[in-house]
DNA sequence: TTGTAGGCGTTATCAG
DNA sequence: CTGATAACGCCTACAA
């Protein structure tokens, strides 16, 4: 491993020098002993040292993620907004997937505050606890910024409109005349369910639809709860047309119950989900659902924390983006 | 940000002692001066400085994560498999996804080396030209394992066996009566696919099943890929009753085409799978297909890499698991 | 049991 | 244009 300090002596120069020059700022270096610097570190197979130059410097060029699922398809398309913007930045990622425990969660961000990670991207579930350690950070001086998941007194967001999307998903099974409409939801002490359920509870009402609080149901976001719930309400004796669900996970899990009931999609019971993952397009039947830009999210987010990190102004504090009703195939019209 | 310098001050004691008691090691200090250190540690919120640690001792707690495309279930699946037995072991995982750009590929490698992570995990896509470079890990000294992605002259792999994968499945096709047998595989330069088109041919020669050239088809491992190449083989001339597909992904997009085509799986074409997503139980049919213990190789992958991280023995170089054919629904028997 | 001091590889400030 | 030199925060002999 090849130094500076190596160079400077093989060039007869010091290594203040060298350091300017491996820097790009040429300016006040003469044009001999530039060339015969960068000649000598290519020679030298001269890498620099992240560590020591990050130590010195201030700056790291680590961004951390926190994620709470990387296997959901939803947060590895945001991930690859992220990585992709990143990386063009010229940014490296520390990917800290939580699997949903806050525990881990707050242990990732000292480990992202030990590592003077230049700044960090947060999404994902929230419980209460959260906020002391998010605390940290500002502490600490590492800026943030959260997606889809608003905390008080958080400066900087990116969020969808989930209250919007599940108005608009909900909106439209009820304009389909469906009225006994069920819905399952992720974790009750997130703001993302929440605010979904709250968009769900309204269009409700201003389309004066009924609501059976037994036919609200709330686990997780993946397959198996959306299954579990749904066999549930299935087997209950409520009865019900359609259902709405928390995210495209659980319409899958859904899905399946339903169909393993011997009953169809859509035509027994209608199926609308959240998130248009990648696969939905490919189910049968093709999934009714609602469509957020999940990847320019991540690259959005990064665009302004970068923007953070480099004390630029950031005019949106929260920027809100639009989800969008895909129509496909799992919603039937009753009228 | 306290130092262990402020601790020492507070404390009274030299930052060797601070340091050795907040690296555990009591051995040689007093019970009191511990205590005392502990303490203060604590009340100035100190965090230690994983640079300046890594830069004095050697070793960062990084490792490298290199994967194709983090969007591809399989590989968010073992990317899983690996943060989870890092983060318990006591590492961090830098994510690389290099969107198969053998460029970005071996930046990223570079990146890694200029942050001394202590090793690397290397996955999926290769290009002749990628063995400078991962060489180059090996000349800084940093120990690498390969999951499923042979090389020659590499160490450490782990593997499954992907020509007995294919193997099986095209044997599965064939004991249903199939004849006429298509393969749609991904990217030509990886060994990967050559390797599941190897256990394809050889199932097919075993068997005594004629190969028809036109009916084999390299593209990428994406839904893309996979329908149009299906697409291709519809409108021709050729005839066939079977795809076996080099990854879940190409079957999804191939099934999509089928129906596209207003045909059926698998009344009209069966097809079969690789990998078994989470997702394709759920699709309609359910598809069949080779299992991979996915989670189990980044976990084990990672559990190798940290042995030699530590210079510890490592047995087996080469690490082989096995695949197993998953019978679900979209291959009907001709017999 | 505790302290001193040198070093890890860079950056950055001042002189020259 | 170029060079000393002091940080950055921590580890680790080696002394005391």
């Amino acid at each position: 491993m090849a130094t500076i300090k190596d160079i400077s002596k093989a060039a007869n120069v010091s290594i203040a020098t060298v350091s300017k020059v491996l820097n790009g700022d040429y300016s006040k270096v003469s044009l001999e002993t530039k060339k015969r610097i960068l000649k000598i570190a290519k020679e030298l197979n001269y890498r620099p040292n992240r560590l020591a130059r990050g130590l010195a410097s201030k700056s790291t060029g680590i961004i951390g993620l926190i994620v709470p699922d990387i296997t959901n398809p939803y947060y590895a398309e945001l991930a690859q907004g992220v990585e992709n913007k990143a990386d063009k930045l010229g940014y490296t990622i520390m990917l800290c997937n939580t699997g949903e425990d806050t525990h881990k969660e707050n242990s990732y961000i000292d480990v992202l505050i030990e590592y003077n990670a230049d700044g960090v991207i947060i999404t994902g579930n929230e419980k209460a606890s959260d906020i002391d350690n998010i605390q940290n950070l500002h502490n600490f001086n590492i800026p943030f910024v959260l997606i889809d998941r608003m905390i008080p007194n958080v400066e900087y967001n990116v969020m969808v409109d989930n209250i919007r999307g599940a108005y608009i998903a909900t909106e439209y099974i009820i304009k389909n005349g469906h009225r006994k409409i069920a819905f399952i939801g992720g974790e009750a002490m997130a703001p993302h369910p929440m605010n979904r359920l709250q968009g769900f509870l309204q269009a409700m009402k201003d389309y004066g639809v009924e609501i059976d609080q037994n036919l609200i149901r709330i686990g997780t976001y993946h397959v198996e709860s959306g299954y579990k719930h749904a066999l549930e309400l299935l087997e209950s004796d409520s009865d019900f047309t359609a259902i709405v669900c928390g995210n495209d996970l659980i319409a899958y899990g859904a899905i399946k119950a339903i169909k393993q009931q011997g009953l169809k999609v859509p035509e027994d019971i209608s199926v609308i989900g959240y998130d248009d993952i990648f696969i939905s397009s490919l189910l049968e039947p093709p999934l009714t659902t609602i469509k957020q830009p999940t990847y320019d999210l991540g690259a959005y987010a990064t665009e302004i924390l970068i923007k953070l990190i480099k004390n630029e102004s950031v005019e949106e504090k929260v920027k809100l983006f639009v989800p969008q009703l895909v129509v496909r195939k799992s919603v039937i019209s009753l009228s």
